[in-house]
DNA sequence: CATTAGCACTCAACGCGAGTGAGTGCTAAT
DNA sequence: ATTAGCACTCACTCGCGTTGAGTGCTAATG
């Protein structure tokens, strides 16, 4: 598999892949020799590119076609070929224009940076808000709804807002949860939901040497509080643009696309794998997953503050995607991510 | 324009419509006679249909195709032709299934209610949640964040939670933050956020002479809390239903809508429209809107619970919409929302 | 021996024209 | 007023030749 191309090959093979890039339709071999000034001839182009296809780095639609690259095709030029510039000023002015996110709480944040990459990418922008058991507590207030029924509100170090709806079975009056309140919110601050959680279920095996009834009650309420996964925030930013791909041209594309778009579920698979490693990952075509997104491209990074939240963000396009202005857009905008965390905390 | 159609010409015309919805290919004078057993000869039905047509209700996509009802002819259809039949046991049970929205907050809530609506009509569903400002004051919280930036966070009567980051100048205290946070939340709750506003204009002019310094601190950090539009919160629910319309098959169309209901701005001027109004309303193609929505029927209606929260909800797809069942599922639907609106009151 | 010119071959795409059939509008008969 | 009959229209389909971009192979070339 780990043929070693030779420089001629891979130089014609980064051809075809950015011109494919560019015009969306199969490359000959004359067009080769014309946009690029290789000193070869047609013929000698052809041989190589019969090559490359061999190799399964080319593919061609029908014999009197150009060729397109495979999926290996692009993975190798991701890989070996393509060398990552450096985001233009422009566009890192643009990105880190922080009017954009003046006076908005963090969800805001999260749907405007969707939007930034979408808008920048012209493909279809992903964040993935930090899991919030990850995230460091900060304020915990409950408030009294009707019928015992209480509104569980959560603060986060970074700013994120998370709200639930429990039944706690006993009905607080509003004195006592302000004292459960205060209570919790003096000796919680500083951990992660995780250990919060940890940390409540010591204390209520411990409770009857030590606790009072007020600390139990606070305690088995933040511990009904936290039960359950809180639900991932994904934001999704510029849908359509996936429609306006000259790639996706079929109804059924189309559709297999959008309803991945649609589903939160599906869309927190595949930002999942990208949470635990560092820096950009792409993912190129069937190799990204099981037909899911057939034929597309996925490019992300997580982002982290210093207070450890770790989110995913990126953009999704085409396998024929525009890499190399792709993967600087998200690198630099994770990091950017990352600062703004930190702004809150 | 109000013609007085005969009984037969209204009979024709429901059995076009009706036909037309169903099979989406225009209907001939001799598929009426098949189809319905009026004792009418096809030559007697295209007489009729002639009619029709001169009168703007039926229009032929070319001279020998059948015909197709026009926006008129829909209009027609569904305010004079049409009764709504009740919802069927069936798809009430469905809908009014507690267990969907059991321990879910309010946000959650409105997109589930969105899901439902184009679950079960099949066709896109949008909720646009209370406008805030119009929504009953309950309690307000105060979170520091960093550098004088303070997170409020603001909870309604029914529920809702609202969150925004301002600076308001000064540097609080922890404490200075939970005496006013009382103060307030002993003072507001009770009148809508717009009220809330104006009193505290009022109080913040008479200032001088009665309200010690905490007190005016309160009232000038919920006066900056207050600044400024919430903007509203739109839920859309199953746009992938729009794609599988077999009358949106061009590019373009796909294009015009996906981008429209992925713009909340657009969205809030469609169902504003209905916000005023009582029960279920009914926007028929280019009668709608400016070709936002071209070929799209909007069926829409208010949500209300006692606390005068005013939300709207409802059912976008194409003009040739099964109206007969989307009215009662967007009428029910409406009524359960206000239900659970008052749930939490 | 790698490269290239030359050439036959392939095949999607386009355009054209005949055939088909659903549906219409008109006219005359009932 | 309704209907049978009939000529007419026109989108749609299918087959067919043409076109041209592009290929693969072979033989010539430096």
């Amino acid at each position: 598999m780990g043929e070693p191309l030779n420089e001629r090959s891979q130089n014609i093979l980064e051809a075809i892949v950015e011109d494919y890039i560019q015009t969306a339709e199969p490359i000959g071999s004359r067009a080769i020799t014309k946009r690029h000034a290789f000193d070869l001839s047609p013929a000698t182009v052809r041989n190589v590119m019969a090559d490359l296809e061999d190799m399964g780095f080319l593919a061609s639609p029908h014999t009197s076609a150009g060729r397109i690259p495979t999926d290996k095709g692009y993975q190798y030029y991701v890989e070996s070929l393509l060398q990552v510039r450096d985001l233009s000023e422009e566009f890192r002015n643009n990105i880190e224009d922080d009017s954009r996110f003046a006076g908005k709480n963090m969800e805001d944040i999260m749907q405007e940076v969707g939007n930034l990459l979408s808008g920048i990418s012209s493909y279809t922008g992903l964040v993935m808000a930090p899991r919030f058991n990850s995230t460091i507590f900060r304020q915990i207030e409950f408030v009294r709804l009707s019928q015992g029924r209480l509104l569980v509100i959560f603060v986060s170090e970074s700013g994120l807002v998370q709200n639930k709806v429990i039944e706690p079975g006993i009905d607080f009056s509003q004195r006592e949860l302000e004292s459960i309140t205060n209570y919790l919110n003096h000796r919680l601050p500083g951990m992660t939901i995780t250990q919060v959680r940890e940390r409540i279920a010591v204390e209520l095996r411990e409770e009857k040497t030590r606790l009072s009834k007020l600390q139990k009650q606070a305690f088995e309420l933040s511990d009904k509080a936290l039960q359950g996964d809180v639900s991932e925030q994904i934001y999704v930013a510029g849908t359509s643009r996936m429609l306006e791909q000259s790639d996706f041209t079929s109804h059924d594309s189309m559709m297999k696309i959008m309803r991945t778009l649609e589903s939160k579920q599906q869309l927190i698979e595949l930002l999942d794998r990208s949470q635990s490693a560092s820096g950009v990952q792409i993912f190129i075509g069937s190799q990204s997953t099981d037909s899911k997104i057939e034929g597309c491209s996925l490019i992300t990074s997580p982002f982290s503050g210093n207070n450890g939240a770790v989110g995913t963000l990126g953009v999704i396009g085409p396998v024929r995607m525009n890499y190399s202005q792709v993967i600087p857009i998200v690198d630099f905008t994770a990091s950017l991510v990352g600062r703004l965390l930190d702004r809150e905390s």
